[in-house]
DNA sequence: TGGATGACCTACA
DNA sequence: CTGTAGGCCATCC
């Protein structure tokens, strides 16, 4: 149901549709889109001020890794939000693709 | 109109 | 493994 718009609207759409205790990645979702980059998904996510209905906190890079760390606040912020969704981390400090790894639905 | 910026990814040395 | 370079998309000034 992803509507003709902006990109922003379409990642945000997308954002919004991983479902809790899920993360997905940037590339995921510039691959899903069609893009060829992840940097659109970035700026997106920067752009978007309702975490509410997107929640970035949600979204990681390739290698489960969080943002630079400017994101919510606080890379720690995110690591907070994400075990409260029941999320896992690694002892590296990333998040365990192996069991949240969640993409987007092409046919949807 | 056009350069600069951005929460990234991949490839190569 | 770390550092550098390129890429391509949209928005802002």
């Amino acid at each position: 149901m992803i509507k003709k718009s902006s990109l922003f609207e379409k990642i945000l759409s997308v954002v919004a549709k991983i479902p809790k205790g899920k993360v997905t990645t940037y590339g995921g979702i510039g691959l899903f889109l069609g893009l060829k980059d992840a940097r659109v998904v970035g700026w997106a996510l920067h752009q978007n001020k309702d975490p509410i209905k997107c929640p970035c906190h949600r979204v990681v890079d390739k290698s489960g890794g969080l943002s630079k760390g400017y994101a919510f606040g606080g890379r720690n912020r995110q690591e907070e939000l994400l075990a409260s969704e029941g999320i896992l981390f690694k002892k590296d400090g990333n998040v365990d693709l192996n069991k949240h790894l969640w993409l987007p639905d092409i046919r949807k």
